[in-house]
DNA sequence: GTCTATAAAGCGATAGAC
DNA sequence: GTCTATCGCTTTATAGAC
């Protein structure tokens, strides 16, 4: 059965890709309205404090699928090392191979991370935190495993500046083999 | 003698720090007539062509900078570890130590980039290039040192956009560390 | 060269019909 | 729940006095 009362769940993928490609001083309203197909009306029906809700929203559903397929399985591989290769698949799937760029760090840069700073700093908090768990699992001593996912976090988010800035998602899936290879302890033993 | 007339060069630093701060949809005429002390009429004077002048003059004179200050001492450096080093110096100073974002970067992310194209592409072109060469030079084969470009480059922009996000500017202070341990070419041998 | 005043358009947000 | 009409404000940009 086709449901066609709107829920917010249902425009929050198309809220997302927009606040991605402007921005979110530059997504206007009228532009969400042309992307979610929604009018104004039926948008502050839903999100009854506009723009700003509408950004929550979103950032509340990236660190939902962030929790769900990046941070539980990083947390709970039985082999730390599937781990930390399932997350990469899983970002270089959530970044469409470099062709889409980070929500958060898009939001990080400007004053829009006055705005939602605690969901900001937790999203990279959270995923620093639990990849350097994971690492350290997997073997690398405590000073090495935070250092590499930060290196690694950081990694993502430059490769996707410079993959959109040349306009060639190549940088981004080549610096993810990279980046992967940096998480074998293996490497340069 | 004090000059009173305003000319471009004078409000360009101005000009830098709004656009960083706000990004260009962000940085509106009132916003920067503050910044900058000078109304819209002055303003128009000097960029006719408004916002959009503005923010080409602006990534023009960072274009210069870096000419000046990391490409020009990387590529003429007698000694390209040097020249390496310098560079590394340059960006902390240039950023100031992770307490500054990357102007290019903040108009990669969202559809500024389309707006200045060619500016944001060869300024991240410019870069690995240059930084490859260097290295390829200090010891480097061919692949590696194109490959460690590119992962300098993008680790200082993704560390800048950490720094941001965390509030923390020892996240991009100690990336550096790290990053200019990785174009010591004897580091593994 | 700098300012104020103003224009025209777009903005986020609200009200109310259906 | 969705829409249209509208409000009040801010935006970029221009005109013209000084």
């Amino acid at each position: 059965m086709v449901r066609k009362i709107a829920e917010r769940g249902d425009v929050i993928p198309a809220l997302a890709e927009t606040f991605r490609e402007h921005g979110f001083a530059g997504a206007s309203l009228s532009e969400i309205t042309k992307r979610t197909g929604l009018g104004k009306g039926s948008l502050y029906h839903l999100f009854p404090n506009g723009k700003e809700e509408m950004a929550k929203a979103v950032l509340d559903d990236v660190a939902g699928w962030f929790e769900a397929n990046v941070f539980m399985p990083l947390r709970e591989s039985e082999d730390p090392a599937a781990g930390i290769d399932h997350m990469f698949k899983a970002v270089v799937r959530f970044f469409h191979a470099g062709r889409r760029v980070c929500l958060v760090g898009t939001f990080a840069l400007d004053d829009t991370r006055d705005r939602f700073a605690s969901e900001v700093q937790s999203y990279f908090a959270a995923w620093t935190r639990v990849l350097a768990a994971a690492l350290k699992r997997s073997g690398f001593d405590t000073r090495t495993a935070r250092e590499t996912a930060e290196d690694v976090v950081a990694g993502i988010q430059g490769a996707l500046v410079l993959a959109r800035a040349q306009d060639d998602p190549g940088v981004f899936t080549r610096a993810m083999k990279r980046l992967q290879q940096r998480t074998r302890v293996s490497h340069y033993d």
